[in-house]
DNA sequence: AGCACGCCGACT
DNA sequence: GTCGGCGTGCTC
């Protein structure tokens, strides 16, 4: 009898299956997942089809050592994962990666210790047991710490009870890692555009079938209720749903949105979860115990079992681009899964990505149009300060016109936000008496300068040093003059200008955890401050009733990096910020600080006009040929020494293929040449829209010179970013 | 991605 | 003389 074969991808570094022999009496089929030897270890893999008996490789092959008992990936997902390897060049093993982080202990769950009334009175009767009793008078059974906590007693009293044989212990089944939702546990009151674009929603869920959706509509128009709606409907119809959001944007706020509309909270699917709840989210994912789930990107890649939807929100947001290990943007990977899957995907923003905006206007998605806010809020009047011309003194940061406005938000007791996209104090010191410049010493980057922590510190490599007394280079003492504006900067400038307001200060860096962050939002939220400074940490999430005026104090910060994105990005960035003003007050204002009021970012912004906006991005990225007009690939090449980097990059750019599809240019220097001590090289591909990129770079890349020592290479399908 | 193997520098 | 640095190459 000859031994069945088997292909298994194991979640490492390798972009093929291997081939394993199945015991005889072992029950295989694809999609298993199993265990198999590897190299010096044993891994998790999954069976990925039928192997075949290969000359040569006979004697190597080894046995699968066993079968987990978990439910099967499905054959959309193995699809999927081979799809999005082929797409991003990415090794399979590295992509399949994704949908077993479930936590390395898969078996089966802790108990979970209950107790209920057993009935043996205690000798002694206290308080405390008194309240224990009461509350297990129903004779339900509850786990130990529940009855504790609800009994307002420590588990000692419960102990103490057991020992009495007044209360008996028994194993409660696994808490299931959510409740079943209710599709209809509250209807909400729809404005006559809200209903009808939650009809339309309902409509296209039950339709099933592939097809994508953009939901159309500013912050506090209701874009939330109605994909609640397209989920409610997925409910009803038995399937799992699936809500994507950018890492920042999944709030307890959020969850009791949800909770508020479907009675339960949501499964959670983030890089936070404890590796137990990992592993439980994961088995109950497959086994089909979960209905919604609401994650970040890496939640695209669960083993569903039975996928009716996915809504994208915020699908602008640069987040769901992964930049390291696999590079995939999870958006474009939803469609592509959902496509996979044959269901609906949904995609909701107030500023779409421009991919996203060619699509809708293309017909190529449908486009359900929230337009305005309700429920007495309001968009904000923006205005330019023209910085040639109206600029603060020197030295300074905000102009005259725009404190103004803050005195007069303050006179009023409203609350003012001033934007300011940098962390620290300045982020260029120099000395006057040499023009020395502190930059890193790993990195092609001035130090910022971080008063509140008294450093100098490197953005992209952390490195971070003490500002020394002296210049390092001509020794002149007193001489250092901080270049520019960070957030601390302009706080002590607020300062100055408003000795009584209460200020507060919101960048990352002085973030010391995630609850008090929500503490200080709500403390904003709530008043307790007159001036908010942040950095684009306050454009999403909390929602301040008293904040009617929103002062960007570099509109251009983000416009000069040479980025294709530049433009598209800073007007998401700047529309999110300013719309925050005068929700609820119906009086919000905006000044944008800029020196081009003329550029189509800040145009579009003053008029309220977006579709100006997306008309001047469109026009100029179609002319440039750039997406979603054209494709786009970046490969970087990085390496410890200068000249080894740029002359592999060389080497590189001339084992390109020749195609009259694809144009490969550089090698240039990275916009960041040095990071972390790594010099980095550039090359970009550009192909029109209908080439298969991936394949060509596949192609190149398997006759390209291999990498050595510490060169390294990195292929970025679409990239969002050209750093 | 791990992990072992292998070849050069400072130490119980 | 060995311990251990990490560069290189392999994993059915």
């Amino acid at each position: 009898m000859t031994t069945r074969i088997v292909n298994v991808l194991v979640p490492v570094a390798l972009d093929q299956a291997y081939s394993y022999r199945v015991p005889a009496g072992q029950e295989l089929a694809p999609g298993d997942v199993v265990t198999v030897p590897l190299g010096a270890t044993e891994r998790t893999g999954v069976v990925w089809g039928e192997g075949h008996p290969r000359p040569g490789l006979h004697n190597k092959l080894k046995d699968i050592i066993g079968k987990l008992d978990v439910p099967p990936l499905k054959d959309e997902l193995r699809r999927f994962v081979d799809w999005v390897a082929g797409y991003t060049l990415g090794a399979r093993g590295m992509v399949l990666r994704m949908t077993l982080r479930m936590g390395e202990h898969l078996g089966p769950a802790r108990d979970r210790v209950g107790v209920r009334l057993a009935g043996a009175k205690p000798e002694r009767m206290t308080k405390a047991r008194e309240k224990v009793l009461a509350l297990l008078a129903d004779g339900m059974a509850r786990a130990k710490s529940e009855a504790a906590d609800e009994a307002g007693v420590s588990v000692g009293v419960i102990d103490g009870l057991i020992d009495e044989g007044t209360l008996e212990t028994l194993v409660l089944p696994p808490e299931p890692v959510a409740q079943p939702p209710n599709a209809d546990f509250h209807s909400p009151d729809f404005t006559p555009a809200q209903n009808e674009a939650a009809r339309a929603i309902r409509a296209t869920v039950a339709a099933g079938g592939f097809s994508a959706t953009l939901i159309d509509g500013v912050t506090g128009s209701g874009k939330t209720e109605v994909y609640f709606e397209a989920v409610a409907e997925n409910i009803r119809r038995g399937r799992q749903s699936l809500i994507l959001m950018p890492e920042i944007a999944l709030t307890a706020q959020f969850l009791d949105r949800f909770a508020g509309r479907f009675g339960v909270r949501p499964a959670e699917w983030h890089s936070q979860l404890s590796p137990r709840t990992r592993a439980r989210t994961w088995a109950a994912v497959a086994a089909g115990d979960v209905s919604v789930i609401v994650g970040a990107r890496s939640a695209l890649f669960q083993p569903y079992t039975d996928l009716g939807l996915i809504i994208v929100d915020e699908e602008h947001d640069p987040a769901y681009k992964q930049e390291d290990g696999v590079h995939y943007h999870a958006r474009d990977m939803a469609v592509v899964r959902a496509h996979e899957a044959r269901i609906p995907v949904v995609l909701a923003s107030a500023t779409p990505s421009v991919e996203t905006e060619v699509n809708a206007r293309r017909g190529r998605y449908k486009r359900l149009h929230l337009p305005e806010r309700f429920g007495g809020q309001y968009l904000p009047v923006i205005e330019a300060i023209d910085l040639r011309r109206e600029g603060p003194p020197r030295g300074k940061f905000i102009a005259p016109r725009l404190a103004e406005a803050v005195q007069t938000a303050l006179e009023r007791g409203e609350q003012a936000l001033l934007f300011l996209n940098r962390r620290g104090y300045a982020p260029l010191t120099l000395c006057r008496a040499c023009g020395h410049r502190f930059s890193c010493p790993n990195c092609d980057a001035w130090l910022v300068d971080h008063r509140f922590k008294r450093r100098l510190v490197c953005h992209h490599c952390g490195f971070a040093m003490p500002l020394p007394e002296k210049c390092p280079k001509c020794e002149a003492a007193e001489s250092f003059a901080a270049v520019g504006p960070g957030v601390e900067r302009l706080a002590e400038e607020v300062a100055g200008l408003f000795p009584d307001a209460r200020v507060m200060v919101l960048s990352s860096d002085l973030v010391e955890s995630v609850e008090r962050l929500r503490e200080e939002l709500g403390d904003i939220a709530e008043g307790r401050f007159d001036i908010v400074i942040g950095t684009q940490l306050v454009a999403k999430g909390h929602h301040f009733p008293k904040l009617n005026l929103v002062g960007v104090i570099d509109a251009d910060l983000g416009l000069s990096n040479g980025d294709p994105r530049a433009a598209e990005r800073t007007f998401q960035l700047l529309h999110q910020v300013v719309g925050r003003a005068g929700r609820e007050a119906g009086r919000g204002l905006g000044f944008l600080q800029t020196h081009q009021p003329e550029h189509p970012v800040m145009k579009a912004l003053i008029a309220a006009d977006r579709d100006a906006f997306y008309d001047a991005e469109i026009a100029s990225r179609e002319a440039a040929g750039y997406p979603p007009f054209g494709r786009l690939a970046s490969i970087i090449v990085s390496g410890g020494e200068k000249h080894e980097a740029e002359s592999f990059a060389r080497k590189l750019a001339a084992a390109a293929p020749l195609d009259d599809d694809a144009r490969v240019l550089g090698p240039a220097e990275a916009p960041l040449a040095v990071v972390r001590g790594r010099y980095r090289f550039r090359l970009l591909v550009k192909s029109p829209r209908a080439f298969d990129l991936s394949n060509y770079l596949r192609g190149w890349l398997a006759h390209a010179p291999r990498t050595r020592g510490t060169l390294k290479l990195e292929v970025d399908i679409d990239p969002q970013s050209f750093l």
